[in-house]
DNA sequence: CATTCTACTGACTTGCTGTCAGCACGTCGG
DNA sequence: CCGACGTGCTGACAGCAAGTCAGTAGAATG
C-alpha cells in the first residue's frame, strides 16, 4: 500500500486495490484491520517512531540549541522525503474518521507539548524571550507539517535545501530574536 | 448546509441530509451542482472574495505596513470566526477530489503570488531583508490556513486575539526582523 | 386553449464497504 | 493413524450513498 500511495492519492485507493498487491482476498484485509483507517492509524503510530527520533537533537540540546534546531529540522525533512506520501495519506484521511482524527489530534498534541516544554526552558535560561510559548510552539508545528506534507508529500518533491531554510529561518526568527524596539506593541 | 457545517463535519453529510432541510428531493441536489464536491468549490469561491477583501490594508499599504499587516491579519480572522466551518470542510473536502483540490491549490497559490509580491516589493523599500520571499511566502500562508481552520473550523473557536499574536509576531520576525550577528549562516 | 419549457421526482444502477457461513489445512490428544 | 479442533482465508450476501434517467406537474409562451 505504501508504494501505491507514491504513484496515486489515497482517494484512489480502495481495500480491493490495495488487496489486489497481497495475493490475497479483499475479506482477508478485515482479519488484520478494521478498516482503511485503522490501517492509517498504524502507519501515523510508526511514523511518529521515525519522526521523534529525527527530532531529538533540539530536545535533548543542551546549551546555544539553535544548531540543534537545524539538525532536528534537517531529519524530519529526511523522514518526510522517505515517508512524504504516508505522511500525506494519513493527514487527509484523518477528517474522514473520528478515530482517525482523535489520533491525528493527538500526535500533534504531543509535538505541541514537547516544542511547548522547550521553549519554556529555553525562556527560563534567557535564550528565548518573554512570548507566549504555547501558541508559538501550536502555531510552528501546524506550519511545519502542511509545509512538509505540501513539499514532500507527492512527486516531484521539493528541495529539501531551500524547505530546510525556510522552515529553519522562520523558527529561528519567531523564538530567538529579541523584541526590537517600535516593532512590538503596535496599536491594535 | 453551511448551517449544518457548524454541528457536524462535512464526513456526516450527505447529499440526502443536505437536501433534508431544503424540502425537496435528493436528485435536485444534480440541478444545481454535478456533485458535493462542485457546492464546496462554490463556497470556496465565495469565502476567496470576502478573505481577500479583508486583506486588503497589508496588500495596499504605502510606508510602514506593519500595522496594516495586523489589520489584515484582524481582518482574515474575522472572516474565519464567522466561515470557520466553511474553510474547514473546503480544506476537508480538497483531497477528495481531484477538481476541488485543483482549485484549492490555485487558491493557495494566489495567496503565495499576492504576499511574495508584497514581500518583493519590501525588499525593494528596503523595510525587508534579503530573504527567499517566495518560500518564506508559501510557508506563512500554509501556517495562517491550518492555524486559522484549527481556531476558528469548529466550536468551541480559539480566541482570536490570542490568534492574532501569535501570527503576528511569526510573520512579523519572520519578515521584518533584520539578521543578527551571530544568529544567521550556522554551519549546516 | 394548445404547446413548450423547466424544475423536479421516483425508481433504478453502480461501486464500495463490511459481514458471515463455510472450506481447506495444519495441529494435537488419544 | 484418526478424529476433533483452530486458524486463515474466501465466495457470496446485504447495506448504503452516489449518480442517472425517463417521466410528470405546473408555469410560461404564443
Amino acid at each position: 500500500m505504501i508504494e501505491m500511495l507514491w504513484e496515486q492519492p489515497i482517494r484512489d485507493l480502495s481495500i480491493a486495490s490495495i488487496m489486489d498487491g497481497t495475493g490475497l482476498s479483499r475479506p482477508a484485509f478485515y482479519q488484520y484491520f478494521p478498516n482503511v483507517h485503522g490501517l492509517v492509524e498504524q502507519l501515523l503510530a510508526d511514523l511518529e517512531v521515525e519522526l521523534v527520533a529525527a527530532a531529538m537533537p533540539w530536545f535533548t540540546a543542551v546549551g546555544d540549541s539553535r544548531a540543534a534546531l537545524r539538525d532536528s529540522l534537517r531529519g524530519i525533512i529526511a523522514v518526510c522525503i522517505e515517508n512524504g506520501p504516508v505522511f500525506r495519506a494519513i493527514s487527509e484521511s484523518a477528517p474522514l474518521d473520528a478515530r482517525l482524527e482523535l489520533a491525528w489530534t493527538e500526535f500533534m498534541g504531543r509535538w505541541d507539548d514537547s516544542v511547548s516544554e522547550r521553549i519554556a526552558l529555553e525562556q527560563k535560561a534567557g535564550a528565548i524571550g518573554p512570548l507566549n510559548g504555547v501558541a508559538i510552539a501550536v502555531a510552528l508545528n501546524r506550519l511545519d507539517a502542511s509545509t512538509l506534507i505540501a513539499e514532500f508529500g507527492r512527486r516531484p518533491q521539493g528541495d529539501p535545501e531551500a524547505v530546510l531554510d525556510s522552515l529553519y529561518h522562520i523558527w529561528i526568527k519567531a523564538l530567538y530574536t529579541k523584541p526590537i524596539q517600535g516593532f512590538e506593541g503596535l496599536p491594535s
